[in-house]
DNA sequence: CTGAAAGCGCTTACAG
DNA sequence: CTGAAAGCGCTTACAG
């Protein structure tokens, strides 16, 4: 039943030869050690005829390397972070990857944990969306030798890799359209969290109504991202009662634009009559509006192989060129 | 910088002893040695004072086990499988076990390459979303040592312990919910997949339907899987129109209804004065229909914790109880 | 061009 | 109760 698992020893004595030999064909580098062209043959014959799989665990022992790589996200089961993951599985996988998953829920404490023990199984590289507070952890993190790549945000202070959404453009176009389309009664939501994708939605929107002169307008409703369902409705309904003019909500996530969407019509309220909407990210819920409603489509998946091709380079090539990638999102308008 | 990884060695060095002791002692094994209670302490203060990682590469090498299990999904974006892959996550996390997941997409080519790939990297465990077509892969995999837990769908014909749902009462419990509201004219629209949680939603659909004398109005929509945004729509609007009395739609999964909704919502037809709607799973494009929908709820990170638990007791305990753990879903009503 | 051998870090029979 | 040593499977200087 239990074939006996078949070695690198096993292919050296069906081949006739040294283990030496074996192995150097194995890693294609019968060029640089000049093996016989015949010997290059046999060995790959043999090792085929085997059926032979290289033990990974000893290859890493040997090397120091474990052709694993971790990416810790906010939560994989969010939309967003599960595309992202997809994105990255299948880039890793193409290149002989493994990858190891971990959600911080944006809680530092959670994120430190689960870097330490990806570092302890000795991970070769790290993809990290990076919770608020972590800037030290990480940076002990970029001590050590595995090369980091920050995903959806970045860490000025910290100098590293990332690759982000050109968030306050973003923004700042989002809130043009609005002030275009007549709005002025400009509402945006957004997370209370220090991170810089949320800091610049922010602040986007906030350049764009001064710049068109609508200073007085400007209100940032911040949501603590752990009560969104409970202490919401009341800010949300509060937003429709303080109307002045026609009404706008520029949503800083999707999750906060869900949850609004579901408060409208748990309460009678109308898009666009009561008020006009600009998420970022599609949803599904989406197809059900077909006007007042203008979304910001993030290329998801861009980020995931940006993030991924990234590490890789800087895994391989060993050059440790700090780069930031920096995306463009895609605005989709409904009538608005 | 770049400090020297510390090993048992070192330990053995500023404890003064052998490397046996303190390996003893790491690993829980002082009673079972006799080690001096001295000697124990010692050890542990010093593995503490150098910060000891244990090296996961050589473990695994001298053990022949990985700490790691292999978890197979249809695919990791699809919200009903990044939940049950988080739940499944925090428990391994917990056991001191890493996942790896793998995206099959229903494809049995796909799920052959993952489960050699996973196989090769010395995988301790298996939980595996079984793609159609699947059986003869999955059954030599279970040839090897490395146990498996099957997810979500059932393979009668391999004696694996599996976690599912009640498919068949659950599909019979919804079609009996719709006739005792009055419904005749009930259609299934289901995938055209040869997988065992698809045909039990069929079968309890067609057994209620026969149980209740409306043979003649049985109706199973087979949609292909890879097709469902393209062929679907007329599939759908031929259904509205072939009305004979109230009409109810029953989806045998979310991502069937949610397509079926855009379609209605895009054709101006109403919920429920055109047909009332009973899914699989929640969305939150149901928040917005107040009535004539219901859904049937499934338990979904309970899936992952189940799947997740069978397999490490297999993995530690040794007993290779096949077990099936079948789980109940919950009927959600909404006026309907 | 090829072989013998060391060593990656760990665990565990085997002596004592 | 404790230490010396073998060996898991692999890679790679080192000889030849």
């Amino acid at each position: 039943m239990q074939k006996r698992t078949i070695t690198i020893k096993d292919i050296a004595e069906k081949a006739g030869m040294s283990c030496s030999l074996v192995s150097f064909v194995l890693n294609g580098k019968s060029v640089q050690y000049k093996v016989n062209p015949d010997t290059t043959k046999k060995v790959l014959a043999a090792a085929k005829a085997l059926n032979y799989k290289p033990n990974l665990a000893a290859q890493s022992l040997r090397s120091g390397k474990t052709k694993t790589i971790g990416v810790i996200l906010s939560d994989i089961s969010n939309p967003f972070f599960a595309e992202i993951a997809r994105s990255i599985e299948d880039i890793a996988s193409k290149r002989g990857y493994t990858v190891v998953f971990g959600s911080s829920d944006e809680n530092p404490d959670k994120l430190k944990n689960l870097i330490s023990s990806l570092s302890a199984r000795g991970i070769d590289g790290f993809i990290i969306v990076p919770s608020e507070n972590s800037e030290k952890t990480i940076k002990s993190l970029a001590k050590e030798k595995a090369p980091i790549v920050l995903l959806d945000r970045k860490i000025n202070s910290l100098k590293l890799s990332s690759v982000v959404l050109n968030n306050f453009e973003a923004s700042k176009k989002a809130t043009e359209l609005l002030i275009k389309r007549g709005f002025k009664d400009i509402e945006l939501f957004s997370y209370n969290l220090k991170i810089s994708n949320i800091l610049e939605r922010d602040s986007g929107y906030e350049t764009q109504m001064k710049a068109s002169k609508l200073d007085k307008y400007i209100k940032i409703n911040k949501i603590s991202y752990d009560k969104l369902s409970t202490e919401f409705e009341d800010v949300v309904l509060g937003a429709l009662k303080s109307k002045k003019g026609k009404k706008a909500f520029l949503f800083a996530t999707n999750s906060i634009c869900l949850n609004a969407l579901k408060i409208l019509h748990k309460h009678g309220y109308k898009v666009p009559q009561d008020v006009s909407i600009l998420s970022f990210d599609y949803s599904d819920i989406f197809d059900f509006y077909s006007e007042g409603l203008a979304y910001l489509e993030q290329p998801i998946s861009g980020f995931g192989e940006a993030a991924a091709n990234l590490l890789f380079d800087n895994l391989n090539g060993g050059s440790p060129s700090i780069k930031t990638i920096s995306l463009d999102a895609t605005l989709h308008i409904k009538n608005i």
